[in-house]
DNA sequence: TACCTTGGTGCAATCGGTTGCGCAACTGGG
DNA sequence: CCCAGTTGCGCAACCGATTGCACCAAGGTA
């Protein structure tokens, strides 16, 4: 070893002053006189001193930790979301432990095992599979912070209160998207949901509630869900099912499932938007990329891990628990979508 | 607050015996008799005791934390590094402090404080600026760990030793690129960085001694740098000066400026691989989703991630530096490239 | 019976900061 | 010159776990 760790005590000795004289010096405590805080300051600075946070957490009784834990760390989705959240988070003293959950109830438990030891003071769950009535028996109910596409769950739930719940208006966004299609013709809907995502039932019912207002009644759901967890896998089959009878347009859970879809698809000679229409949800970077580029109803991903790192933040610091937010999405139309003609 | 911490003073008590031996029940030590052990761990589990971390970080001196740096954490490659450090250090008990660089030296200066505050025990740097010496002396130099497409700085560095590199033969992957684009008849290799990544070097370099090797002399490195940081601005204005004198084939930094580029000369009317071939590299979700699917030279990111852990963790654990890796990347031919006539 | 193992536990120190409280020095008014 | 009222700083306890070492009760041996 080079040589030894710098203590508090180190700094302490060579600014000529006690430990807790330095202590308070390096956190500007009005109790302490300019001279000597300068002093120590440079002290500190000389000796390159960085305080232990263990030390500190343990006494101080903070750990300025948060947890985050999502569905998985390697989709830009979540991504997007993890790095705004730990931006904010940093930039307010807050570090944050990430954690994924693969939509395994067990990992998930896990998880929040990890934030309590680490005496996380705040915990956001994005797209996770447990129950918040689960999640909050095991750390502090009103610390802890729900970041979900899907209203129902969130919704309905009664019990103590959250830190947060963060929405994304996934149900407008269905609205405007079926609007839209039908608006240009498009009669024969269809919707391709992801592994039993909670948010693909929320989709589901929004797209039949739609239709229906729209005076159309054929069934949505016709096709399995593809597998979970982004792989890429299954989409060929689903591709196989849809390309026998394919649809005027097809709605699908996430940007990800829509264009491995639309590349299926394009391998079975189905383009879009000239054979079938195909949309998306997210608003990833990659998504106006494709070809063609894919329409999609953009969710403000980077906002939304901002905001739980901000409103988990100020739960801690006020001990006021923020409002539940419902945050608007935005329909992009691009060239996945077209026209039909009147009745194809 | 609903009810006080659990403390391993309480867990003692239930059991009827004293913290000493109760800590040492709950690792399984082996001067614990059988029912005193089983006694105290059903005592915990009743309890549902949770470990304060800090408190035994600071007496144990081990955190049992990992701290990850990496250039962007809202970007698929690093993302999928990320989840597969996570996943690996999660498993032999390790958690991970991420932080983002952004390939500026202050943030990751900042990081590396953070991770010494927390006491990582190791520290794995992903497609940093920060130069190694540099990075070594804020930190155990023996426990930090490179990774870098980038062969060249890490290979000309001579300072005190690493807990490791990691690279991907990207210069190889680039000779492979090459082969293949001469092979089928592409003579006007142009090539595009991306910011001022060292590894954008590597590459251009790599491409005009395969190029030379091929007898070909024009020059690579006709356009300016993609922005840097994923942020998908800038590809327009390359895209005009490419299409007003389009080469052959175009070889990019990465996934992601290929498919920028790819999509931007879409925009002007030039085609790949009709009208151009473009290759990239890291080979994410997407290159394979395109429309035409990319040509890219694949790298094992999950491995890359999965390595860096696990080197660290033995590392730690036995003491010896494990040997500097090179890991093999390989050539996805796909349909972003064509075949040129012999004299186009 | 006295002594020595040896296995099983507990005592108390310790890790490195933070903080309640007390004390000394200095200030200024009476 | 005395005393109350600041101002600036240090003492020592404390946070919750781990761990070196001492101790005690059996069991074995002489």
């Amino acid at each position: 070893m080079p040589h030894r760790r710098v203590l508090l005590a180190d700094v302490a000795r060579m600014a000529g002053v006690s430990r807790s004289t330095a202590s308070r010096a390096l956190v500007d405590d009005p109790r302490i006189s300019e001279p000597t805080r300068t002093a120590v300051q440079h002290a500190a600075a000389d000796l390159r001193y960085v305080p232990d946070a263990a030390a500190r957490s343990l006494r101080a009784r903070h750990s300025r930790i948060l947890g985050l834990l999502l569905a998985n760390l390697s989709d830009p989705v979540h991504g997007q979301i993890a790095a705004a959240f730990k931006e904010t988070a940093w930039a307010s003293g807050y570090r944050v432990i990430i954690a994924a959950g693969m939509q395994d109830p067990a990992l998930e438990r896990t998880a929040l095992r990890i934030f309590t030891e680490h005496a996380a003071e705040g915990i956001a769950m994005v797209s996770c599979v447990l129950a918040p009535s689960e999640a909050q028996t095991r750390t502090r109910p009103d610390r802890l912070i729900m970041v979900q596409p899907d209203h129902r769950r969130v919704r309905r739930y009664r019990g103590p209160l959250l830190a947060g719940v963060i929405m994304t208006d996934d149900a407008s966004g269905v609205e405007m998207v079926v609007d839209h299609l039908v608006a240009t013709g498009h009669q024969d809907i269809a919707y391709v949901g992801s592994g039993d995502r909670a948010s693909s039932t929320v989709h589901r019912e929004a797209v039949a509630r739609a239709l229906r207002r729209h005076g159309i009644h054929r069934a949505v759901d016709r096709y399995p869900s593809a597998a979970d967890g982004w792989s890429g896998q299954g989409h060929d089959e689903i591709a196989a099912l849809i390309a026998a009878a394919p649809p005027d347009a097809l709605i699908c859970y996430d940007d990800m499932l829509a264009l491995g879809l639309m590349d299926a698809l394009r391998q079975r000679g189905i383009q879009a938007p000239q054979d079938i229409s195909i949309v998306g949800f997210d608003g990833i970077l990659f998504a106006g990329l494709s070809n063609p580029r894919l329409t999609t109803v953009s969710t403000p991903l980077s906002e939304l891990g901002q905001l739980a790192a901000a409103s988990l933040i100020s739960t801690i610091q006020s001990g006021t628990l923020p409002p539940a937010r419902v945050l608007p999405v935005e329909l992009v139309i691009r060239e996945s979508t077209g026209v039909r003609g009147p009745r194809a």
